[in-house]
DNA sequence: CTGAAAGCGCTAACAA
DNA sequence: TTGTTAGCGCTTTCAG
């Protein structure tokens, strides 16, 4: 495992018979060396198999050209993407990528910043962050910090998240189209973006002059959450024709549910989801949803992070990325009802 | 976002009226400190945020007490729980933990590692990589390693995995109890832990005196790979009446070419996984598949970790956890065959 | 273009 | 108990 202890830059340098200092430009690139120099450099370096110290650069550089993840629910196949979106832009920009996940729970959240803060990554993505706003902020004191996944409602955070207004009125408004009144809707509980997915889900429903059809069930961002917000929707007399819940896991929990109770998808109810992630996608699923443009959330996530690195920009920006309906086959006309009655105003709005 | 420059050890002494020494004992926690100025100390910490940094605590104590991670596929859920168990772990035994991701790109795996290893992290645990075993080998000879998700090679590093032979042999004892014979298997490509487990197949056929039976589609660790891999199978004559996928990613995009074929599972063909992640359990999919206990071999990857970071052991260790397998709705018998023919010398075996 | 020296923020002896 | 001192491995002036 270990032979003795690992070779320094002076060890290179000796072996080499060079300076420190010669070592350090030619490890890092620099081209004001001498060709033969270099080579002799380069050789030790092989020779000995020396790696450069992270930590001694950072603590002379003061940067690490780090910038650190926290992951909220690895659990959640929405940030396979978002992540590859991140790791290929900052490797573009000559950034490494570490990431940290806090199991939904804040505290654990909090402990994952601040090992990564400690570390002195030189930016932090919080992608769909538990944590409260308060903690946001305190992090963006000593490191620029964007929020993927929810507005950031710090002026010193930046946010990149998609348009949860527009997705839910693409939703409502799908639904309506294919006949659908009672529309209800399942929502995140406190993930983050709930409350602007309930929000966007409300006011569609009010724009469709459907405000008194308006129900939700409570529920959160996982499988389990979408279940009990399902078991508690599908309760109710009349029944909902359609629930569009907060994401695709909890769709997937809802469906569970749905089938429990001897109903079927989209025959007996219809059902949408959110981020279309692979789980939607399946075939067999085959789950309406909105889309995001999880890579691109990503790239852009980090581009707002170097820009602050870099530049030093101060003003906030919060960027919004459109989602696109993505109709699938979990969504269909309402089942004919018994009494005729409900059927009498129903708005032949459609788009 | 800043406030001139963080506050290092040297501020919080000042501020406290006290020596550099005296806070670093106070902050690490040591108890030989009077009470007065370890209060002051305190106060000093929390009026100026003072928050440690820990390149430059690491590069002088030559330790970091972090585990560096590296997963393979974030879009596998295999590997969410696994993280639990080792974070779990982790923060029971005072250490951090620090992931990077490879993307299933040998390159992208060797930098992830490089950056892990240049931040002198204490230990790796490599999650089902798909390096090569010369790759993990150079690893550990920098920091001891850990390998889950298949069996290391090489005398120095430890590996935690699930017995793949036994995991293969529930699976294809259950399809021959339920009176299959042309049972196939969709194997995992290049992927980590394939090659034991198609040789698991391979061998549960021998045993159970099917090796005119065995069929190996090539596939991977996705579900694109299995998709692949059924469309194989799916052509061939006679068809397999059951298909064993490498893990259930795979057995979903099978599922998906089982049913663009107009077939059916269990109906027509049954199917059958491996992991038993969350996607298997859905209620929708049901997927009959193979459990891995995900959760202890992450700690067990820390514990074995651990051990050799604290005592220097040397004596490699291979731990192989019994996996179990979880009958769900994707098996059943297969179809009557046109032919009675084939029907004659089935073996009545069971378990 | 190259080398010597100073110091990043912290801990670990060692003294006091 | 507490303070002083000497580095950890590296980069960065600044002279040569």
């Amino acid at each position: 495992m270990k032979t003795g202890r690992r070779p320094t830059i002076d060890d290179v340098a000796r072996h080499a018979g060079v300076s420190k200092s010669l070592v350090s430009l030619v490890v890092r690139g620099d081209s004001h060396v001498s060709p033969e120099r270099r080579a002799a450099a380069l050789r030790a370096v092989a020779e000995l198999g020396y790696r450069p110290n992270a930590m001694a650069q950072g603590l002379v550089q003061k940067r690490t050209r780090i910038v650190g993840v926290l992951v909220s629910d690895l659990n959640n196949p929405f940030f396979a993407d978002v992540i590859a979106g991140i790791q290929a832009r900052a490797r573009s920009l000559g950034y490494r990528v570490l990431m940290n996940t806090g199991d939904r729970i804040q505290q654990h959240e909090d402990e994952a910043i601040e090992t990564l803060l400690q570390l002195r990554v030189d930016g932090l993505i919080l992608g769909s962050p538990m944590m409260e706003s308060a903690q946001v902020v305190r992090a963006s004191k000593e490191v620029p910090v964007v929020v993927v996944g929810r507005p950031a409602r710090a002026a010193s955070v930046d946010s990149v998240a998609d348009d949860d207004a527009a997705g839910a009125l693409a939703v409502v408004k799908h639904c309506v189209s294919l006949g659908h009144r009672r529309i209800a809707h399942i929502d995140g509980g406190d993930g983050a973006g709930a409350l602007e997915r309930r929000r966007g889900y409300e006011e569609a429903m009010r724009k469709m002059k459907l405000s008194s059809e308006i129900v939700v069930g409570r529920g959160a961002y996982t499988e389990a959450g979408g279940y009990q917000g399902a078991r508690e929707l599908l309760e109710r007399r009349p029944r909902p024709t359609a629930i569009f819940a907060a994401n695709d896991l909890a769709a997937i929990g809802a469906l569970n549910a749905i089938e429990e109770s001897g109903l079927r998808a989209p025959h007996d109810i219809s059902l949408v989801g959110y981020d279309n992630t692979s789980l939607a996608a399946m075939r067999h699923l085959s789950l309406t949803t909105v889309h995001q443009p999880r890579h691109d959330i990503g790239q852009m996530a980090v581009d707002l992070l170097i820009e602050r690195i870099r530049g030093g920009r101060v003003k906030p920006r919060r960027v919004v990325l459109a989602p696109t309906l993505v109709v699938r086959s979990t969504t269909a006309p309402p089942p004919r009802e018994r009494a005729p009655l409900s059927r009498a105003h129903r708005a032949p709005k459609s788009r």
